[in-house]
DNA sequence: GTCTATAAGGTGATAGAC
DNA sequence: GTCTATCACCTTATAGAC
């Protein structure tokens, strides 16, 4: 049976998050994953070509989830409305992926500072903040909806601590967040 | 005269400052360091024992700002009021600073993760929230206090490249985290 | 798929001359 | 204060046997 072929690969991987979260991105070495999981470091490089390809495997589906609201949003009318809906979805995508994946994101910006093809979460914020102020892009009106995408990662990434669930934080943050798109001049993204 | 025995120093200071916001902390090496001044590692290590020491120094009176609004807060009646003084000061406290700071700690928190004496912004954050939320800490509360207070720091750590003054980031911001505060409970703070 | 062994080079930090 | 030289160790990554 071949159905434990990727097994050895999903454990690199839930291992490597693990430690990643831990201590960050930098500080874990290829040989401390492969001691934890009781492998040598070859046998990483099997199932991984380098480093960052864990990382990218990891999150792969993350990008393709702000493309596709970037995408979305490119069909429809500019507005109060779109706005507010691109918010919730980005929210959703992150709150489908957990606190630790924001945890992860927000600690790490360093570690995938100016990198090829390396995805950042600075990156993904930006291109919803752009695609939130279509068309006149007014750098006041970005600025807002900037923050308002940012209280949508921070909420899981910095309130691990709280006696809150991840649900409950989710839901605040994005109270939080409708309330400072409220800012933005009713009539951008609307022809005049 | 020894008008210029702190010149080196300073210097170091300022290339390592230029590096750690360029390409991160744990990316720039002391090799790196030395290199652009155009002196040896060596001369570096006779000026920080350490490379966690340039960082320290660096940002020496931070914590020392953080503790002194925490200070001033426990002379204060707990209620609103203050809680709104104590974003102001620690947004005044990050503007005075400028934007290179914010940037570093903001993308650099895994390189002072845990470790022993560093002092990490999130600490600090998490400080002011609690201050904020005396006496009774309502996790819900504390949540709005810790996003007002986040909003402060990315306005200047993820906005620098919007056509907004430092001075308009940091007044956009503060209205933001004002309005955030309004969620907190209108009792909280006061003796019923 | 996983191993041993090793390449090739970088790292923070120190000793001691000048 | 700055240098040269070096230590001890770590890193990512690969070749080739099993």
């Amino acid at each position: 049976m071949d159905r434990r072929r990727t097994d050895t690969r999903s454990r690199i991987r839930s291992v490597a998050m693990e430690l990643f979260t831990e201590q960050g991105y930098d500080k874990t070495s290829m040989r401390e994953i492969a001691e934890r999981l009781g492998v040598t470091k070859a046998a990483l490089y099997y199932h991984f070509k380098t480093k960052q390809d864990i990382v990218t495997d990891l999150f792969a589906s993350l990008p393709e989830g702000i493309d596709e609201i970037v995408r979305w949003a490119r069909n429809q009318p500019a507005g109060a409305k779109t706005r507010e809906e691109i918010l919730v979805r980005y929210g959703t995508l992150l709150h489908e992926y957990g606190r630790d994946m924001a945890r992860f994101f927000y600690t790490n910006q360093a570690a995938f500072g100016r990198h090829e093809s390396a995805f950042t979460m600075r990156e993904g914020m930006r291109l919803l903040a752009h695609a939130m102020t279509t068309p006149d892009h007014n750098p006041l009106d970005t600025f807002y909806a900037r923050q308002a995408l940012l209280t949508l990662g921070w909420s899981s990434a910095m309130m691990g601590d709280l006696d809150l669930t991840d649900d409950e934080c989710f839901e605040a943050s994005l109270k939080l967040g409708r309330e400072l798109l409220q800012r933005i001049s009713p009539t951008a993204g609307h022809i005049t």
